[in-house]
DNA sequence: CCGACGTCCTGCTAGC
DNA sequence: TGCTAGCAGGACGTCG
């Protein structure tokens, strides 16, 4: 699945490809993805010149010199892909863009999680992923992070998970990161100490510049820009190592449920915190019901 | 107001 | 061998 280093090898393939380029046909399917595509958004980007092609989280924002923005969330199993127009489309296209060098800009998605989305302006953009998207993992302020983590009683996992947080962490990386800084992915975010925070913030700086470097992580469906598969997957310390040896101590990988996402961890290297009191729901999902630490109190 | 949970969607896999 | 139930999860709406 799509995360930070995804999306951002498919912004670093795409760049070379399409900058420059004019938008000289639009094609539009009729299986509904997460936004409907507007008619008018055609009109407004047929004729215009691709400027820039830039990532903020998990979101690809590529800028027309009409100053319109078409915003790209790849979801699940989404795909950005240039081709040759006379190669034939796969299965489960539902945007192409005709270029003026007989290429395709095309959106793939078989899930159909992700979404292609116009706007008229950078501000409007600007506006609309400020609201849902907190800092990238590498502007995270010290600080700021340990008050994220601290005002919660969420697990770390689901912090980690909350775009809001940080911007572009997803469930592979979260697992990652929690295992390179030794914290169990159910710890109770108001028991976390400055320690450990930043050990954290600086955990999921190095896995996403690392899975960057190897050009993400390719499970199933992820390819770059060009089509090519990515080569962090290899690497995983936790993730989708269920059962297998940690590779730090040898301990067993457990997978468990937390924050409606499956969750890997070294129980030797991220031992829970047993001050912590927890109950099963009925869907196998743990609680915290006790907290050692009261929170905060909440300011009005 | 925070946090938990359901929903969307299809391809693949485990299990019979 | 062939079928099917269940699982995978990012964003977001809803509900307690």
């Amino acid at each position: 699945m799509p995360e930070l280093p995804e999306v951002e090898t498919v912004v670093r393939d795409l760049r070379p490809l399409v900058v420059g380029q004019r938008v000289e046909a639009i094609w539009v399917g009729r299986k509904k993805l997460r936004r409907t595509w507007q008619r008018a958004w055609t009109a407004s980007i047929l004729g215009t010149t691709v400027e820039a092609v830039r990532r903020r989280g998990k979101w690809i924002v590529i800028a027309l010199n009409s100053g319109g923005r078409i915003v790209v969330h790849l979801g699940m199993t989404g795909q950005l892909t240039v081709k040759p127009s006379n190669e034939p489309r796969p299965t489960h296209t539902h945007v192409v863009f005709g270029l003026a060098s007989d290429v395709q800009l095309r959106f793939r998605d078989a899930r159909r999680f992700g979404s292609v989305e116009w706007f008229p302006d950078e501000e409007t953009v600007h506006a609309y992923l400020a609201r849902k998207l907190g800092p990238e993992p590498t502007d995270l302020d010290a600080a700021e992070f340990r008050q994220s983590i601290r005002r919660t009683g969420r697990a770390l996992k689901a912090v980690l998970l909350d775009q809001a947080v940080v911007a572009g962490v997803g469930n592979i990386y979260a697992d990652e990161s929690l295992h390179r800084a030794g914290l169990h992915p159910e710890r109770c975010g108001v028991t976390v100490t400055d320690t450990e925070a930043d050990r954290l913030r600086e955990a999921m700086a190095t896995v996403v510049a690392e899975a960057i470097e190897h050009r993400g992580s390719t499970i199933r469906d992820y390819v770059g820009g060009a089509g090519q598969r990515g080569g962090y997957q290899t690497r995983f310390r936790v993730y989708g190592r269920g059962g297998e040896g940690c590779r730090a101590c040898g301990a067993a990988i457990e997978v468990i449920r937390v924050a409606g996402r499956s969750s890997h961890f070294c129980p030797a290297c991220q031992p829970a915190d047993t001050r912590e009191e927890r109950a099963t729901t009925a869907r196998g999902q743990s609680r915290i019901i006790h907290r050692p630490t009261a929170p905060e109190p909440r300011r009005t």
